[in-house]
This record gives structure tokens, C-alpha cells and sequence, in this order.
DNA sequence: TGTACATCAGTGAACGCGCGTTCACTGATGTAC
DNA sequence: TGTACATCAGTGAACGCGCGTTCACTGATGTAC
């Protein structure tokens, strides 16, 4: 930004001009959407959850920090109403991930919505920290979501002919909890753990559930 | 301060009073100890990190604030010092559970050291929060440690003539791994998962690692 | 059709707070002669 | 043995900052008559 937008108009010093248009009448409730997708964003592209202050996000949305107060109680009701956004995010994203290899065999679909959830955990390690790494208290647990899912895939597997070593929603549990780890530990900023590395952990893992194989 | 030391010494109105006394000519390094232990404290009692402030550690001392640059350069330099520490504390913990041991067969020590390791993540939220939810950017990042120790471990158990169904150092990844996750989770504040199942969960786990089982 | 009013989205300035860090300092304890 | 000085552990006050939150407000847009 060295001379910014140095002719005609918006010579912009610092960061992005605001620039928002306020919404119309009746409409405030979008700020709300545009605040979670904000408060997502910074999270998503931060690594850490300490930048994720209320004026962070009204600086994100182009709105004055007041103007936060209109739709949330206040900051906690934000990072719970982040919590469910997020989460709901994830859940649609494996069930897309499920419906995008339909057609294939079922062991093929678990594994594809197990990648998807490291793929987006560590594309997002903000996203994934707020997620499964504080306020866990949320009655819907990400983690019980994807287990579900995972679980339900595994049933599919066995009912096309797969054996596991372990009831399907055991099974589905203990594969939550080991790419939960996987991912906490692939965080690691200088971590030697490539995206390539995750996939054979995966097939390792899913070599271990699986009884044939 | 209402009436200051009213009655005859020391009223205490709030909290300890500081009541320390300075270090001795040429133990100022000692304050360093100090510093870090306290800070493991608040670290291991407060379940988040977020309240960890170089302030907080002070007052948990009962030193001003300045004080502590003398011991650390800023306060990622205590943090640094701090995961170091706590680090070690991890490692010697493992190596003390598997001298307890000693003597019994191969597989139960394997069990025992995970099973140390859940409880002391569980006891100390927010140390194995320190430790393997942020700056994991340390070259010698815990999970590696642990991993080591347990992959030992699960060496002994095949020269005891267990067999496993993966090399032994991948199931040590894959066990450390596993923990990880199931740790995570388990800091649900609202968990359900109570420590015996966890224990649940380590033996579901082993076996599916073990041939035999 | 025009006009008064209510309602809405959003603002700007201020508050008190705890934070990390600095700086000149204080008093006790060691050392040199 | 006494005395001057150096060195040490630790202090207290101040700084600037970003934070969450409040409050009275401003214009634009809708509605009632």
C-alpha cells in the first residue's frame, strides 16, 4: 500500500476503506449474518483465538463496535452464536462430502468425509480451536456431529459387506477421537506432518478399524 | 481499604497477603523457579489460558511485575521457559509411572503410562492446553516425547512377544495420536465422559492395536 | 398528495479495566582495603 | 576490626494500548392520516 489509490478519490491510508451501505429498513438482522461470517473469517485465517474481539469484528464488517449490540447480548453471545455458524458449517460439509461420492462403495465415503474434516480443520486452525479446543460446553458438540456422521458411514460399510473390530458407533467414536489428535497435533506451525502424512495416518487408521483390510 | 489494618496486623481483607521474603544475595535465580511454578498453577487450575498474564503471575508470587524481568527478557520468553517445564514435568511423569511398573508385564505398563497421561492432561487442563493446543511451534513438542516413551514402551511389549498390528512406532504415533483426541474432547466442561471412560476408551483402543488382545 | 411522526440501522465519544513494559529508585548484603 | 563501595533482589509509579460496554445521538426509511 505504498501510495495507495494516489489519484483521483478514497486515498485509504491504512487497510480497506469501510465502504459498507448500511442495510435497509427491516433489514438489520443481515449485520448478524455479516458478524459470524466476519468473526468466522478472522478466526478461519488467524491462527489463534486471541484476535477474535468484538472490535475486531466490527472493524472486519466495516460497523462501528456499538453497532455490534443491536444483535448480540454481548461478546459471549457472539462466540456462542459463532460456535453453532461453525458448526453447522462442518456438519454440511461432510454430508456434501457424503453426497459427492455417492454411488461409490461405503468405505470409500467414510474416508473422503474423514479427509474432508482434516482438510477444513487444517485450512481453518482457528475455526478448529474454538471448535474442539475451548467451549466445549455447547450442548452440540462438533465432536458428537461428526461422530454421528462417521458412525452412520460405518454402518453403511458393514451392511455392504465390511467387518469392523469394533461396533460401528464405537467404531465411529474412536475414529472421531484419533483425527481430532491428528489434527490437534498437525497444527503445529513447523510440523513435518504434510498433507500427505494426514492421508496415510488416515488409511493406517482405518486399516486398524477394519477387520479384512 | 476501608479502615486499613484496623484491629492488631494483617487483616487481609482479600486474598493471601504477599508475605515473601526477598531471595538471598546470589539466589535472585530463584525467583525464575518461582515464577514458573506459579505460572504452571494458574495454568493447571484456571482451565483457560487466556488468564495467564505476566500480572497474574506476579501477584500468584507476591512480587511487583517488574520484578520478573529480571528472570525473563518479555513474556513469550516466560511462556517459552514455561512449555520447557512443563514439558519436562510430562516426560518425567511418564518415566516415573513406567518404573512403577517395572516388573510387571510389558502391556500393562503401556497401559499405565497412557493412563498417567490422560489423568494429568485431565487434571491440568489448561497445562495440556498450553502444550498441545498452541505453540506447538517448540522443537521439542510433547507429543514427539510422548510418543517416544510409548513407542518404547510398546517395543517391549513385542519383545515380550505381543504382537501389533502395525510397527511399533507407527502404533506409538497412532496411540499418541488417539490420546490426544480423546483428551481434547474429554475438557468438555459438561463432558459426560467420566474418567472411567476413559479408561474404557484406552482399552478399546489397545486392543485394536494389539493382535492377539 | 403532503406532512407529521414512529421506527429503524448505525454512530461517536467516552468510561474503566487489565495488560506488557520502562525507568529511576531503595534497601539489604556482600566485598576490598 | 571498621568503613566505603559495588552489587544484588526487588519496588512503585507511570506510559500507552486495546479491550468490552454504555449512552445519548443522527439520519434515513417507513407509516398514519
Amino acid at each position: 500500500m505504498t501510495g495507495g489509490s494516489g489519484a483521483s478519490k478514497s486515498v485509504s491510508l491504512i487497510g480497506a476503506p469501510p465502504s459498507r451501505t448500511r442495510n435497509r429498513w427491516g433489514q438489520g438482522e443481515r449485520l448478524r449474518a455479516e458478524a459470524l461470517e466476519a468473526a468466522a473469517r478472522l478466526l478461519g485465517e488467524l491462527g489463534t483465538v486471541e484476535g477474535l474481539s468484538l472490535r475486531a469484528v466490527a472493524r472486519e464488517v466495516g460497523v462501528a463496535p456499538a453497532s455490534l449490540y443491536g444483535q448480540f447480548a454481548d461478546k459471549s453471545a457472539l462466540v456462542d452464536a459463532l460456535l453453532d455458524y461453525v458448526n453447522e458449517r462442518l456438519v454440511r460439509l461432510l454430508v456434501e462430502t457424503g453426497v459427492a461420492v455417492d454411488g461409490a462403495d461405503p468405505t470409500t465415503r467414510v474416508r473422503a468425509q474423514v479427509l474432508a474434516f482434516a482438510e477444513f480443520s487444517l485450512a481453518n486452525p482457528g475455526l478448529y480451536r474454538v471448535m474442539f479446543g475451548e467451549r466445549l460446553s455447547q450442548p452440540n458438540h462438533p465432536a458428537r456431529a461428526l461422530a454421528e456422521t462417521l458412525t452412520d458411514s460405518l454402518r453403511a460399510c458393514e451392511a455392504a459387506g465390511a467387518r469392523l473390530r469394533l461396533p460401528a458407533d464405537r467404531a465411529g467414536v474412536v475414529l472421531t477421537v484419533g483425527m481430532v489428535g491428528r489434527v490437534a497435533i498437525s497444527q503445529a506451525p513447523t510440523a513435518d506432518h504434510a498433507e500427505a502424512v494426514v492421508v496415510d495416518f488416515v488409511d493406517e487408521f482405518l486399516s486398524l478399524l477394519f477387520d479384512c483390510a
